[in-house]
DNA sequence: CTGAAAGCGCTTACAG
DNA sequence: CTGAAAGCGCTTACAG
């Protein structure tokens, strides 16, 4: 049966206020402390937390929506934030929502109803919907991955990211480009990565790129690389895509139809996943700090928690890994 | 400014029961009903659920305990856990232990603090320290991926999985062999698959087999490998992983002494992570179906908070999948 | 150092 | 159909 503070009071002999006090650690004399200390060993009492937290009318609970647990970047970041939280001594709660839009809505609404005391929404794409959820439960939310003037939000340096990738394989000689992007509904993978690629472009005569769209999976990737590679003529050099996801898509594709990498056709990525370490070749790509952001979005979230000043905007940096999967163009002089 | 349920019933003119009938779906007559609606959409009023749960005694969350995110097993089958538990109308709390196994058990209390309807622990190791707690919390647990006599079990039959690669790679004409393993500390995989494995081995005349040990991660399995592939005279023909992970190590371990794959050496693993199908050779490994395990698991411990009969262990299947990283050895008769 | 009492925001018999 | 009252299990001034 479960023993409530008045169970224990009674058998201790003392009131509840009492018990109450040795348990958030008021202060009492030692042998009462010694009494109740046994009891509750004894019946091996647990407080009910929702008595504590209606009285407390918060909770040390920091929401983080994401829209999928099966991801490196979501399971890194989430990881991350979940060990700075702990730290602080605040617990996670992880709303997962399958990629459902709709459901990011809900979620936040959700945790409110939860009194959660903060929420991280791992962002891919921004609606009224969402700014509107956000104001009506009055807590404070973070976006990670995408900007909003009116949220605070971390994002990751991706124009810059674009711009680098874009001049490292100019620099190496490719002059016919592909790249392989995703929807620009999502404005930091979609847009932001593009434009940056195309600023670089622009800075090289002669070069040219054709932009083609694949979607996030690496089913969709393989689909929208075997296009590429079967159809354009002539082939480009390079495919240059916008997640790593789709670049290992590129890979496996090219695999399938015996063309060699990076000797036939180079390839890079975007992101920096464990997996494009351990491939053969290894991918050149743009490596981001889930693990780190996850933990910045963390002190963040605290940080407006406790009504401390926060930036509205951080932008985040990234490494530039290179490694096999780009060919320096002077080997080949036939393309 | 927050509302309560005594605010939304001055401001519609009625009782606070009345209005408590209204969210709960009680029968009220349409007038009231429409007042007591609009009300709530004025104020943007949102229950608190402490207050709820201090009533009802009892939470619709299910907790699981896990060692890591960041791992394919790991994100797959909370996944699954999650989709499965949303569906049936509950919320799946996950704590992170960050591979602690003291933290389970804090975990383990913790959650009985916060009325979770049950857990589902993610097992490695089962100490006495997990049993006593289990005990004590008095709400139901399952394991997963480790089985207990006292506590309801869901495991993968790894035995037979070992079993079935041993066959496998014999079958291949593979008969010196090196087992790189992980701890026995954890049963399932550190002892059951290579029982399995030794079992096959036993069958065969003339094969022979050596055994080692690796951490769990890839940093470790290479540092493993390249102590076997430098140091043992003769080679084994084939490296025998306990793991994808460490499969992975050995095959960059291979990579980096120009030796190839399945050549030079065979590989195999354990677990049928997505990446062993993108990698090149694609790794022959056994499939577990982790996602559908945390259904499975979602599915039991739902029976099990609604007192519903449940076998105290279920065992999983698997999948044997044969790709390119094991030669058939009759093309290489020096061996 | 300790206790009685009020209150956190809900729900639920019980009357009417 | 609707309301007054008690109670869920805590905490916290306020007295003593």
């Amino acid at each position: 049966m479960k023993k409530t503070i008045a169970d224990i009071a009674k058998i201790a002999g003392v009131s509840k206020s009492t018990v109450s006090r040795y348990l958030n650690g008021g202060s009492l004399s030692d042998a009462t402390r010694r009494k109740i200390e046994h009891v509750i060993k004894e019946t091996g009492y647990i407080p009910n937390s929702f008595a504590q937290s209606l009285k407390a009318k918060k909770t040390s609970m920091i929401g983080a929506i994401v829209p999928r647990l099966d991801s490196f970047s979501a399971s890194q970041t989430v990881t991350g934030m979940d060990e700075e939280l702990r730290d602080s001594g605040y617990q996670l709660l992880i709303i997962n929502t399958s990629q459902n839009l709709s459901r990011e809505i809900e979620a936040l609404y959700d945790l409110a109803r939860q009194k959660i005391s903060g929420i991280v929404l791992f962002a891919t794409q921004i609606t009224e919907a969402h700014l509107k959820a956000v104001k009506e439960i009055g807590i404070p939310v973070i976006f990670l991955g995408q900007q909003h003037q009116d949220v605070h939000s971390i994002i990751y340096n991706d124009y810059a990211a674009g711009y680098d990738m874009g001049r490292y394989i100019l620099a190496q000689g490719h002059r016919n480009i592909a790249y392989l992007g995703v929807t620009e509904k999502d404005v930091a993978v979609g847009v932001q990565r593009k434009r940056g690629f195309q600023a670089a472009l622009k800075e090289q005569a002669g070069a040219k790129a054709g932009f083609y769209e694949s979607g996030f999976k690496m089913s969709a990737a393989v689909k929208a690389a075997s296009d590429i590679l079967d159809n354009c003529d002539p082939h480009p050099s390079a495919i240059v895509c916008a997640t790593d996801n789709i670049a290992l898509g590129v890979m496996k594709a090219a695999h399938m139809r015996g063309i060699r990498i990076p000797e036939d056709i180079s390839v890079t990525g975007f992101g920096g996943y464990d997996v494009t370490e351990v491939i053969h070749p290894g991918l050149t790509t743009v490596k981001y700090g889930y693990e780190s952001a996850g933990r910045l979005a963390a002190r963040h979230i605290i940080k407006l928690v406790q009504d401390e000043p926060l930036d509205a905007l951080t932008t985040l940096s990234y490494e530039f890994i290179e490694r096999e999967s780009v060919d320096k163009m002077e080997r080949h002089p036939l393309y």
